[in-house]
DNA sequence: CGGAGTGTACGTAGGTACACTCCGGTGCGCTACT
């Protein structure tokens, strides 16, 4: 390789950071920014996903901006940064005085800032923007991208509106980061950040060091005792994850008492509590972590030799996320969840929100009346910000509200307030129903009779030519192979008669896996597709 | 939807069985009050 950004990213990755050798992906990725293209990169935590921006961010002319979901990792990046030779890196977020957030936004205006850390919901105020536009930025970089698909619906739906501030800053290449996005994740991600043709990189899912488990509980009593039993006899590090805030409390208390040094880690807890369990686990005062979801995000630790589930999550792509803090060294490490079919009760709960109609006409209403923003609105109706936010992306995805940065209008001939409201049910409905069918994928893999890591991988869109050799179905012997060389390979596109148009996922032993676009995950028998007119292949 | 916790009936002692209610995950930023 002798073009000249590729001589120049090298002699800037050892002068400035001390990388003498960078790989493939990094590369490629480097200089599609470098060109002005956008870029998906899906690689594994610990591949140098930082680097990607961190070393082209100097070649161009103009800061970079980098939005991260929580504001330790801004910490964490910021310290790396100025631990190096690189030029200056700052952060503005909630946590700093006010006084700290001014000084970092002077010092951006005066050119000396490369850097600038800062979550979605910062960029949701029109001057954060406005001030970021006067130095226009040559990078925008979204670290843990996959939050845009997982938070973006509903829990921080400012993700969802980052593509408006992409657009106001002229498009700069934009580069989305994340570990961990299946296929219709990526999709996802492409579409709310508004990437144009983007280069997506793809490292290797596969974690071979990984031994997959599922083990079935019969009743409660029987799955806590089981994972009690596991989690006792075998040495950590290690992570429990459970379902809810009480469970992590308890489990931390029951394996306690059983001699093992354990802490609890949950979104309930207050920060010094959080911070003194994360340090105890990372420095190897506790060897067990027993944690909801909150605990992981931003955790390199390497040698961690098992993650164990007590509740099964409500995705693959959770699971995935979650059992990929595990091994990191290389080492072997033991991946165990302890299912129940109940489990999927808490997620039906959890993914049922209703719907406030009284908010959505009274958004609705107020921007039919005259063209406003979402601030105004937010201060007009009797709604929390958060919740706005959402139905105005609700109401947009529906196609009653049109957005842009600041602006929110009604679509000219869409229908009334009130009849809005029944088209954003129409789409919340869509929404809850695909969340469903990804549980309902998360509850098939630990049903699998086939190779445990197939199915993983083949979910991510990643083929397995062999059975793994390494999760228990595979220990146990697998049956016999049919069907793999169909007219419906991984990733076609088909359409089914009642449910439209969709995509294959999966397909194993005599069942296929298909995403389809309005209802989200179904699982068909082969045979009973197979010589009617059902399921057809459409060509691309 | 399911599990945990509380309350009640039973019938005269201490527990068991069942009905009922309540609760359940992820973080940012901002404001009001110590």
């Amino acid at each position: 390789m002798n073009d000249p950004a590729h001589g120049d990213l090298a002699a800037t990755a050892e002068e400035v950071f001390g990388w003498t050798e960078l790989r493939d992906e990094q590369l490629v990725a480097m200089r599609h920014l470098l060109d002005g293209r956008d870029v998906l990169v899906v690689m594994p935590t610990g591949a140098g996903k930082s680097a990607i921006y961190q070393v082209p961010a100097i070649l161009l002319d103009g800061p970079t901006v980098v939005v991260s979901p929580l504001i330790a990792l801004q910490h964490d990046q910021v310290a790396g940064l100025r631990a190096s030779e690189a030029p200056p890196a700052a952060a503005v977020n909630s946590a700093q005085s006010a006084e700290t957030n001014e000084q970092a936004w002077e010092a951006f205006a005066r050119d000396e800032t490369e850097y600038l850390f800062l979550a979605p919901e910062q960029l949701a105020n029109p001057e954060t923007v406005e001030r970021l536009r006067e130095r226009k930025p040559s990078l925008f970089v979204v670290d843990e991208a996959h939050c845009v698909s997982s938070w973006g619906h509903d829990f921080r739906p400012d993700y969802l509106r980052l593509r408006h501030v992409v657009t106001s800053l002229d498009h700069p290449p934009v580069l989305a980061l994340t570990a961990t996005a299946s296929g219709p994740v990526r999709d996802d991600i492409a579409e709310h950040l508004g990437l144009r043709d983007p280069a997506v990189l793809v490292a290797g899912f596969d974690r071979p060091n990984l031994h997959l488990t599922v083990r079935q509980g019969t009743d409660e009593d029987d799955r806590r005792r089981s994972v009690l039993d596991w989690v006792t006899s075998h040495p950590g590090p290690g992570l429990l994850y459970a379902a809810t805030r009480k469970d992590t409390e308890r489990y931390a208390a029951d394996l306690v008492e059983r001699g093992v040094r354990a802490g609890a880690f949950h979104a309930g807890m207050k920060a010094a509590d959080r911070r003194r369990v994360q340090d105890g686990f990372m420095n190897g005062d506790l060897d067990v972590v027993a944690a909801t979801s909150a605990f992981g995000m931003g955790i390199d630790k390497p040698d961690v030799r098992f993650v164990v589930h007590a509740a099964t999550p409500g995705s693959l792509d959770a699971y995935y996320q979650e059992i990929g803090r595990a091994g990191r060294d290389g080492d072997p490490a033991e991946i165990v969840l302890f299912h129940r079919p109940e489990d999927q009760g808490l997620h039906r709960f959890l993914t049922g929100r209703r719907l406030d109609e009284d908010c959505v006409r009274e958004v609705a209403a107020a921007v039919r009346e005259a063209p406003t923003t979402v601030a105004d609105l937010a201060r007009r109706v009797d709604c929390s910000r958060r919740k706005v936010t959402g139905l105005v992306n609700l109401l947009e995805s529906a196609g009653v509200l049109r957005t842009s940065l600041n602006g929110v209008r009604y679509v000219h001939d869409a229908p009334p307030p009130d009849e809005a409201l029944a088209a954003a049910q129409a789409q919340a409905e869509r929404q809850t129903k695909r969340e469903r069918s990804r549980v309902e994928v998360m509850h098939g893999y630990t049903g699998t009779r086939g190779c445990r890591r197939r199915f993983l991988l083949g979910y991510f869109g990643e083929r397995l030519d062999e059975p793994c050799g390494h999760c228990d179905t595979c220990d146990d012997g697998l049956p016999p192979e049919e069907g793999r060389d169909s007219e419906f390979p991984p990733n076609s596109p088909v359409r089914h008669e009642q449910w439209g148009r969709g995509t294959v996922v999966q397909h194993e032993d005599d069942k296929l896996m298909v995403l389809f676009d309005e209802v989200g995950y179904k699982t068909l028998s082969l045979e009973a597709i197979r010589g009617t007119s059902l399921l057809t292949a459409v060509s691309s």
